[in-house]
DNA sequence: TTACTTGTTCGCAAATATACGAACTGTTCG
DNA sequence: CGAACAGTTCGTATATTTGCGAACAAGTAA
């Protein structure tokens, strides 16, 4: 039996999937969608966690392409990027709704 | 500023997506889908894993409640969850497509 | 019974993730 | 200039994840 190797769609799903894989960052991303756009403090604020700590989650959101953060000195304002946004709901929905016929015998 | 809780949908989001936050996963998951149902034999035959590790993360997978496993001496035949594949479905869904006013200015 | 087949569990090692305070950078304000 | 503010980075501690071989358990076949 022939092996397989992780597709690179397997590998994106699972990079997005871990971006989504703590409820802070959960969180965070439902947090800026829902006012677009905010700054750091806005989410220190409202998150039980210290600010080093959501700087980090901040920081894997980014790398994962999910969020953007841009500069407005003195603050910081992050926002979805709409781009991988969709990218990811796109991999998501395909996966979740394009597997037919799932029926336990 | 008032701190938030993480609420329960955080929670069970970061659960289905830290189950799908590895390409060995999200692979068996497909195969899974794919065939329906099929044995860990199956499985293991087709990933680069060994069958310790292909055990583990079927284990992980079935915590999540996304495949559930049946014994039929000698083998054990693994199959999607449909119920809560349904749910993680429309979790991420809801999750992805009902945030609007996604533009940063 | 013994041997084999199928898959899980154990024990361990290495890598990654989570969390925090303290120290730091860069900007603004007095 | 020095103080205050907004965030990031550093260093560290702890927990979780990943991976594997070896040992194990359960059923089947000889």
């Amino acid at each position: 039996m022939e092996k397989i190797d992780y597709t690179s769609r397997h590998h994106q799903i699972a990079l997005y999937a871990k971006a989504l894989a703590h409820p802070a960052r959960v969180a965070i991303l439902e947090f800026l969608a829902a006012r677009e756009c905010c700054f750091f403090g806005n989410l220190h604020d409202v998150l039980p966690i210290a600010k080093a700590t959501v700087s980090q989650h901040l920081s894997v959101l980014k790398e994962s392409g999910l969020i953007q953060g841009e500069i407005k000195p003195p603050q910081v304002r992050y926002c979805i990027n709409k781009e991988n946004w969709d990218i990811a709901r796109d991999l998501f929905g395909l996966f979740f709704n394009d597997l037919k016929k799932i029926e336990c015998s």
